[in-house]
DNA sequence: CTAAGGGCTTCCATTTTCCGGAAACAGCGC
DNA sequence: GCGCTGTTTCCGGAAAATGGAAGCCCTTAG
């Protein structure tokens, strides 16, 4: 009396945006492009709702399909990314003083902004024969441990200062600082001096130096750095070029 | 004996992820931020509908919402942007290549792809006193006007140019070829010469000159092209200059 | 002070869309 | 042929989506 099963009685899954965008997350800066069972394992769901999604994605044109099957982020995807205030507009305004901080040190230039508990990198550019950094345009980073990443921190709301503070903090290196209580210190630091230092934190060659970038209301949005071999340079001596620049960045986002 | 009507019997919509994505397109270059409102009207659809969207998308990241209410893109999506093959990848291997055709022309100078039946921008250096151009970078545009829209559309695959050519084609100015048969014509010396010519098709003072970017396998995937005002010089010239890019950027994409 | 208007948020009965195992399909190497 | 891997289609059942209505919070007007 009973007809060939089809279909699954259907569990619990949780809204399908959430679903659709977990596929998206399945790209990344080393996986750019992925199979279909790839997008299924690491977004973990069965292959054929993958396909269906990827499906209605690629009708819309957020991902597009090549002759070979392979998944790549469309150009729609990059259309609306563009118009992201904080990325590109800040970008855009800042490049201009970046280069000259770069022109000048011939050191590692970066700009940043924080994205919840985490330091998303906007700008990089790279100082000829400079220390090599981790970071790429569009990466993720702990805000305990980056130049950048303490000036953020320094500045965000309290509730996003516990949640850091109180979580597990990453270390990686010997140096990196992962008690809750000299941190506070360094952050206060941070706030009072107007730049903050990362001495080894990263990696043990390196260390960098970060200060505020302003809105017109001077809330902190965004955040410059120089990444220098540790032992170079005294901190001092950067922090007054990278406080110039940011002021300066700071001021022409005003204008 | 009836309870108080509450919801509705619910009618025939479509897709989640396709209404997701109206309300992500309401988004544009002049409208970067959106109230609640605005969204659901551009968007078409009910606010309770459009809040209830809207607040899965914030939960990812792929909209933000200022203290003031208003949506915007956010980071997570202009990350995603950034992993695009076409759109990042190909505007950082090109970027030398047109900053060195601005610099010895001093004119405007452009990079796109085709997506569908459009040109997308991807790059654009503004000539110091160059004509201005409509363009921006992001932005759209039909195949059949700009210098690089007509070599995209020479070299796009037959059902493409069936579609572009029998549909109805846009006027920009008096000059605009609307003509299937003549664009026939310049699409078959577009190919045969190597690079397009745009005669005041878009406005009444520009004139550019296009040509193809290829990859390792010879495919055209993009276009460069110099727009200048019309009557400054002979298209001949021009032509010389972007094609020598041209494959200069193909060369270095193959590498 | 009350009223009116604009925008935002929550609620919930209805039903539409989504889910995903299974099975068929398409390559490829042996 | 056979097995293997990755992709596509199918469809009954169930969860998630839907959107009027009502409640909120403002600011502006009377």
């Amino acid at each position: 009396m009973s007809v060939p099963r089809r279909g699954r009685p259907a569990g619990p899954t949780g809204p399908v945006i959430g679903r659709a965008l977990r596929l998206l997350d399945a790209f990344d800066a080393q996986r750019r492009e992925l199979t279909l069972s790839e997008l299924a394992r690491r977004a973990d769901m069965p292959l054929s709702t993958a396909h269906r999604l990827m499906q209605e994605l690629c009708a819309w044109g957020a991902v597009e399909r090549g002759t070979d099957g392979l998944y790549r982020i469309g150009l729609r995807l990059w259309e609306l990314g563009s118009l992201a205030p904080r990325g590109p507009g800040l970008r855009e305004a800042a490049l201009p003083f970046l280069e000259d901080l770069s022109q000048i040190t011939k050191e590692n230039v970066q700009l940043a902004v924080r994205e919840g508990t985490e330091v998303v990198f906007v700008e990089r550019i790279a100082g000829s024969g400079a220390v090599p950094v981790l970071t790429r345009v569009g990466g993720r980073f702990a805000l305990t441990a980056t130049g950048v990443g303490l000036v953020l921190l320094a500045h965000a709301p309290a509730e996003v200062q516990e949640e850091v503070l109180n979580g597990p903090i990453d270390r990686y290196t010997a140096k990196t600082v992962t008690d809750p209580v000299q941190l506070r210190r360094m952050l206060a630091d941070t706030r009072s001096n107007g730049f903050s230092v990362s001495d080894r934190q990263v990696t043990m060659d390196s260390l960098s130096v970060g200060a505020p970038i302003r809105d017109r209301h001077g809330v902190v949005i965004a955040a410059v750095s120089l990444v220098v071999r540790h032992g170079s340079t005294t901190p001092h001596a950067l922090a007054r070029l990278v406080r110039t620049s940011a002021q300066a960045i700071s001021r022409a986002l005003s204008a």
